[in-house]
DNA sequence: CTGTTAGCGCATTCAA
DNA sequence: TTGAATGCGCTAACAG
């Protein structure tokens, strides 16, 4: 019925133990063996079990996405690269769902890992950022890849210049003639959130405007949360003529307060996201944001860590490009300056 | 170390089959025994080896959640309840993302189903309507939970009525007074296509309004089908009134269109969609659309799905609740009639 | 109701 | 460069 590394090694005339090594790619088997195993492979059509691999080996080929679910889109495109980059290499994915700051979600993460033998883990924000569970994963040797990590040394997996780019952005809207610009942090433990404000305050800084704190707000990198500070932004007594929002969902909530109010944007308020999630083409007006090569992000972290997996020493961080995506939900102030 | 079902046995003084028993929930132990070796599972925190088992089992206690990315916000639900249900039952899940149509896809996935030794699947649309794939399936005794099929009879799953569901939906449009109201269909291989356009095609005769064919434009569910889909029916000589889109993302096209133009939605234009996927309350105005519950969908899906692995003959086909979702995009039409 | 035995399919010693 | 024996942790078939 179902074809095994015997069978293979039966028809190959050669034993188990070197079929198993032509298969995982192992040194030590002459080329002509290692060509008559292949070809034998090939026409069987075997697939190494799974199971018994993994029981045998004391490894899974399984990498986990470990994620506390802070946005959906983002996380669906993390996923689909990382999914990727491990059928590329035959390694298959399971999906680690979290409560983050849940009592004993650590020891938890760790228990699941032990369990299924797991080979190595994408963290995601705002876990690529905990230092009790790195420190735990490092002591167990469990190799993780850090997608956007805050500390960057001696780690692998992806990052970008989320500064620079918030800085390019609102340098945008600062071009346009803007000087009351308003922004929405990000909770306080993502990375995101310190970067972005960072590039937010470096533009003004380049172009000589003042800070003003009542124009910086916080909210959650939530919908509702834009919807809640855009009003306080709005209700200020000088309301800001430009709102950066934290991200996409963010300035749709902005978007959404503006309409309410009878707002036109751009005309009387621009507003630009980052992240470039569907949701910014798919509002009108279609929103100007940052775009990072999420789902890239994802497969590339996940080609680091199976590298990491195969040699401790190897693997690095990336940093990936971004781009400014202009689109309707900009224009100059109605009264510049 | 790593802590075995020997372990657990020995700590419990019964022998490792008995804890097996419990811990796979088989009959056969006394009430007491049961409870002291789950107490001692509990204490011990023992964990069973997902690989072990599965290699001497012959199953792999993983459920396939195989789908072909049709709209990513819904996948995610789905995704997200087929999950929960594992969690809930110690299954772990892997995701088959295929191409629909793509040559030997078919026995692609029972290939992978058999290297995996995947206990059961869920399929969505639109391979829960797949006759090749469900005969393979059935063929090799792989048992599959469908969710949303057109053929409900001896399967087991989950389904909405979305056909009474389009004709309330419409039927709130015309209660409004409106009289020529477009609709923008999916695909035609979606089961969802169809109802929903029976549902439109039910209101309107139960409203005594004649169907008009240039009403009933196509798309494909996308955004940007939407958006041409639209254009299409507001180029009109006699543009509709109200236009019932397929699914959210086509309506959230069709708004974008609106705005592009200058109209007012809802005032010069009623729009509705359905699935009530997270963009019909991102943008404005906020979609009516129909909800489906589309996470508990997946979630009984799984459930189903599993009674069927433990019993061939158990599991059934479940009817789930919607509801409509009345929002902002609805308004009488400007010149009832 | 409970225990004993064998073996799932592979990788990993070690020896040849 | 290759092969034979041992066991990974569990479940299944049978025995008690």
């Amino acid at each position: 019925m179902r074809v095994r590394i015997e069978d293979v090694a039966a028809v190959a005339g050669v034993s188990m133990k070197t079929v198993s090594r032509v298969l995982n790619r192992e040194p030590g088997v002459r080329e002509e063996t290692r060509r008559r195993v292949e070809s034998m492979v090939e026409k069987l059509g075997y697939r190494p079990n799974p199971s018994a691999r993994s029981l045998a080996g004391q490894r899974s080929y399984m990498v986990a996405l470990v994620f506390d679910n802070p946005s959906r889109n983002y996380l669906l495109e993390i996923q689909t690269g990382v999914l990727e980059a491990c059928r590329e290499h035959h390694y298959s994915m399971v999906l680690i769902p979290i409560s983050f700051g849940q009592r004993g979600y650590v020891s938890e993460i760790v228990s699941m890992v032990h369990q299924y033998a797991i080979d190595g883990m994408v963290l995601v924000p705002p876990l690529a950022d905990d230092r009790k569970l790195q420190s735990q994963l490092q002591a167990q040797g469990i190799p993780a890849a850090l997608i956007s990590p805050r500390v960057r040394r001696d780690r692998i997996g992806v990052a970008v210049d989320e500064r620079t780019a918030a800085r390019e952005l609102v340098g945008e809207l600062i071009q346009l003639g803007h000087r009351r610009i308003g922004h929405i942090k990000g909770p306080r433990h993502h990375g995101a959130c310190l970067w972005r404000h960072d590039g937010y305050r470096d533009a003004l800084q380049l172009a000589g405007i003042d800070y003003v704190p009542e124009l910086v707000v916080d909210g959650e990198f939530t919908f509702d949360s834009g919807v809640l500070a855009g009003q306080q932004l709005l209700d200020l007594a000088a309301p800001p003529t430009a709102i950066f929002a934290g991200n996409d969902d963010m300035a749709a909530g902005v978007i959404r307060v503006a309409g309410m109010r009878g707002l036109s944007v751009p005309d009387d308020l621009s507003v630009c996201g980052f992240d470039d999630t569907e949701i910014s083409r798919h509002i009108f007006p279609a929103l100007t944001t940052v775009r990072q090569p999420t789902r890239d992000m994802g497969r590339q972290a996940t080609l680091e860590l199976l590298e990491r997996i195969r040699d401790p020493q190897a693997g690095s961080m990336l940093t990936m490009p971004y781009a400014l995506q202009l689109r309707e939900s900009l224009a100059p102030p109605r009264a510049p300056g």
